[in-house]
RNA sequence: GGGCCGUUAGCUCAGCUGGCAGAGCAGCUGACUCUUAAUCAGCGGGUCCGGGGUUCGAAUCCCCGACGGCCCCCCA
């Protein structure tokens, strides 16, 4: 962190120099008249003798990315946040100035003012009458052809990443209009947005282990939450119908392509529905972002193209094991399906549920082929402890599954809430931990006294943002998408 | 936690069976007032990830470690 090369010397000498020539290298407020999207977008169309009939004055603001100097004249590349154009430099306008623009380097921010032409090759230029240094780059960027290729480099150093690859501000740009159109899509469908703890006191509603943390003045033990469903049906009870929140979840699990400690979780709740109601919503919901925030529905995934014109096939998770080879035998006899998987080459632990087992066999044989958008209906009651049970089979509940990509992006089910059979169900999580099953939910004891005051029949439904991200850009690694992803420490 | 791969100049990368550490870009000096991978001439720049070992000699071979990537495991 501390070396100091000599391209940084050079340029430390150089904000001397210009310290020397009356330039301040760390600048002023700078009001600009235009951002370099809107220039090309307004003037692009116009022809040089337009442009010199009726000069255009602007004033833009950014950060030399190239430079061709010449001895009396010079080319540079400005790029603002919304896009770059080339400026040109000349002694002849520029006077004593010039000297300052010869300190110049890659990376520095300037702002400057002039009027448009075209250059011989036709490209739109800003000659510039005046410049200001408004900030001096001590460390050079990456070359111009390669970037910044080092993937280590890229995720330590974002900012140099985000200088340098358009791509990568392409998709922060694409996740905040992503997570914009979420909440107008359910704002305009009257739902609130809430926030409730990151700091729990139980960690509830999902089956992770969590990060534990300590408050000083409260000498206790605090975890970082690793859902905020349990939060949030608390509220259902306290009387709002259409809730939301759209905030960090922290699992303290492996890191992967598809895993950071920390991500983004979108959860809603509607009172008066059930699972049913949810899979078109949700169909309506990935619609809307698709054609908002790609305008398309046919999404390029890799190799493939996502299909996202609704409806989606809605398939039993039974069905869709049974499908793929398994016997239908195994499906409600434990034993067997432990052997079968067994033999099949899957890992599976003696203490699991014959739920898990069939979990951990779709993992293996259905999950892969699940490319387009579909929905897994219908889950073993023994994997989802707060979701209600199907009428017409106990053993099952009303719970679905959103597959896209081989990749989970949805989970949604109705809620169970019938405080006595919540506090059993709660009761066989505390049998399963006490197993050593570390994922296992805790009893929540007010959770069950809230539903003894009565929750209304609703349907919840958590979705990953951060897959989501990965899915509308096309992206292989949830690195991609989160700015800051979790590394080790540097040394 | 396990397996495979990677780490050489600011950046992108060569460096073969072990024999003086290289190129392009970036930088510096000079020339150049329409270039855009500007051009031309010259110059500087290295903890070869770290530590051991083998060897007359290690960027190169061996061992240990760090960090990263991919694939498993776990999870969403």
């Amino acid at each position: 962190m501390e070396e100091v090369n000599d391209l940084i010397k050079q340029r430390v000498q150089k904000l001397d120099d210009l310290r020397e020539l009356d330039s301040d290298p760390y600048g002023r407020p700078f009001d600009t008249t235009h951002d370099t999207k809107v220039i090309h977008s307004q003037y692009g169309k116009l022809d040089r003798e337009s442009l010199e009939k009726s000069p255009i004055q602007v004033t833009i603001a950014g950060r030399i990315i190239a430079m061709r100097n010449f001895g009396k004249a010079a080319f540079a590349h400005i790029q603002d946040s919304a896009g770059r154009i080339q400026v040109y430099f000349r002694k002849d306008i520029l006077g004593k100035k010039f000297s300052i623009m010869k300190k110049l380097d890659i990376g520095d921010i300037i702002g400057l003012n002039g009027i448009l032409f075209r250059t011989k090759t036709d490209e739109l230029t800003v000659e510039v009458k005046g410049f200001e240094l408004l900030t001096k780059s001590l460390r050079p960027l990456p070359e111009k052809w390669h970037g910044l290729r080092d993937i280590e480099q890229r995720y330590r150093q974002r900012y140099v990443d985000l200088i340098v690859n358009p791509e990568v501000r392409e998709i922060v740009r694409k996740r905040s209009r992503i997570i914009k159109s979420i909440r107008d899509f359910l704002e305009s469908r009257d739902f609130i947005e809430v926030e409730t703890p990151m700091m729990q006191q139980i960690p509830g509603g999902a089956t992770a282990r969590p990060f534990i943390t300590h408050h000083n003045a409260l000498g206790i033990d605090l975890y970082l939450r690793i859902a905020p469903e349990l939060y949030l049906k608390r509220l259902l009870v306290g009387g709002f119908e259409r809730i939301f929140e759209l905030n960090r979840n922290f699992r303290n699990e492996g890191i992967s392509t598809k895993h950071n400690p920390e991500f983004t979780m979108l959860e809603f709740y509607i009172a008066y529905k059930d699972y049913n109601f949810l899979m078109p919503f949700t169909e309506d919901l990935f619609k809307y972002l698709a054609e908002t925030v790609i305008g398309s529905l046919k999404i390029p995934c890799g190799d493939d193209t996502i299909d996202l014109t609704p409806p989606w096939p809605r398939i039993p998770l039974y069905d869709a094991l049974v499908r793929k080879g398994v016997p239908e035998d195994i499906l409600r006899d434990r034993e067997r399906a432990f052997s079968w998987a067994r033999q099949n080459g899957i890992a599976v632990k003696p203490e699991d549920s014959c739920g898990k087992i069939l979990d951990e066999i779709f993992k293996e044989k259905v999950e892969p082929y699940l490319i387009q958008p579909t929905f897994i209906i219908d889950y073993p009651v023994e994997l989802s402890p707060l979701a209600k049970r199907k009428k017409d089979n106990p053993e099952l509940v009303e719970r679905f599954e959103l597959f896209i990509a081989s990749r989970e992006i949805v989970n949604a089910f109705s809620e169970l809430n019938d405080p006595a059979e919540q506090k059993q169900r709660f009761q066989s999580q505390v049998e399963a931990k006490e197993k050593g099953d570390e994922e296992a939910h805790r009893m929540d004891e007010d959770y069950v006294r809230a539903l003894e005051y009565g929750m209304p029949p609703a349907a919840g439904e958590g979705i990953g943002i951060d897959r989501l991200v990965m899915l509308l850009t096309n992206s292989a690694s949830i690195r991609d998408v989160i700015i800051f992803p979790q590394l080790k420490p540097e040394k």
